[in-house]
DNA sequence: CTAAACTTTCAATAATTTCTGAAAGTTTAT
DNA sequence: ATAAACTTTCAGAAATTATTGAAAGTTTAG
């Protein structure tokens, strides 16, 4: 760590690493894998974060669970070394699944259980609500279930037809129907 | 809160609020202000939740920076009453472009700026991937900033369309070379 | 202007989350 | 089987975040 601007970009790597739903070392682990060239051995960051091994495995087994990083072990030599688990392209479609699965089938599940006891009975206004919640939830659980399946050139332009979207769908507006 | 599937509800939105970047108060206030066919006081919200008024004020301080709720105010009476901030669509699209500007903006611009500095300079592997990842966030924001400009219809065509957004991008790519 | 009816603020406290480091567990080489 | 070289776990300590409630602030009616 003796860029200044790699160590700067890995502090705040950590000091977002609440909002993006883990916490700050487990933010800086990251960065400082996914920045580094080579695999690094749990020492390696624990000294270079200045945090303690312990901290360090916990992060990595977090980091694990949200298949952000792999173990790679190399013969001869005992350690763990960890890298990161694929692409930046990888990474950045694994935290946006783990992050439905974790922020939003929680939600869904629940209020389709609620919404299942209260079916065949008048809704109140509050079970509509809930039944409006589960469908928005589900359509766009449903998108982007379809769209990671994808193959990386055909999001890749999607993403870059940007607000052409917009001009495609009236095409296909147009041509069907 | 008479309704044993609503109290549930409210409750699973005050768990759930911490992976969505608010704390329980804020959750479950939010959650019992949806529900709500009438606009509420903050008195209704801190009695029928159990929290204090403070909290209450807090958690309304924040959801309105959220812009998700809003204050009504019935001619006569002097409370604040509170109720959403527009269809659940609407607030759909406040969460996402409010996320958007809290988790995403501050490390572009971070990025940014660190690249400006190394600009001309031989990169070494960490100011690549920080280009990478640079390249990627705005790519992403740039897109889901014009998707939210489209109009409610083309945005909901655009979700329901789902998988077939694979074929209508082939489509396009035939018509157009 | 004053008092009543509110809302907001914030210092103190409570609750929760994170971090450490020593002990326990595992794997590998001999 | 043993010991060396690791990794993981977890109880307690530290740090952070959330909550309360009383005091201060604001608005409105008269």
């Amino acid at each position: 760590m003796n860029n200044p601007h790699l160590k700067d970009c890995v502090l705040h790597f950590g000091e977002m690493a609440s909002r993006w739903g883990f916490n700050r070392s487990v933010g800086q682990v990251l960065a400082v894998i996914v920045f580094s060239e080579v695999p690094l051995s749990a020492d390696d960051i624990s000294e270079s974060l200045g945090i303690s091994r312990g901290n360090v495995s916990m992060a990595a087994k977090e980091l694990q669970s949200w298949r952000l990083i792999r173990v790679v072990r190399e013969p001869g030599d005992r350690k763990d070394y960890y890298g990161p688990n694929g692409s930046l392209w990888d990474l950045a479609q694994q935290v946006l699944s783990e992050r439905r699965k974790r922020e939003v089938d929680p939600t869904l599940s629940v209020l389709r259980s609620q919404l299942m006891q209260v079916d065949g009975q008048t809704p109140d206004y509050a079970t509509e609500r809930m039944q409006e919640i589960h469908d928005l939830l589900e359509l766009f659980t449903g998108w982007l279930d379809d769209v990671q399946r994808l193959k990386p050139e055909q999001l890749k332009a999607l993403l870059k037809l940007g607000a052409g979207v917009g001009k495609v769908l009236e095409l296909k507006g147009k041509i069907f129907k």
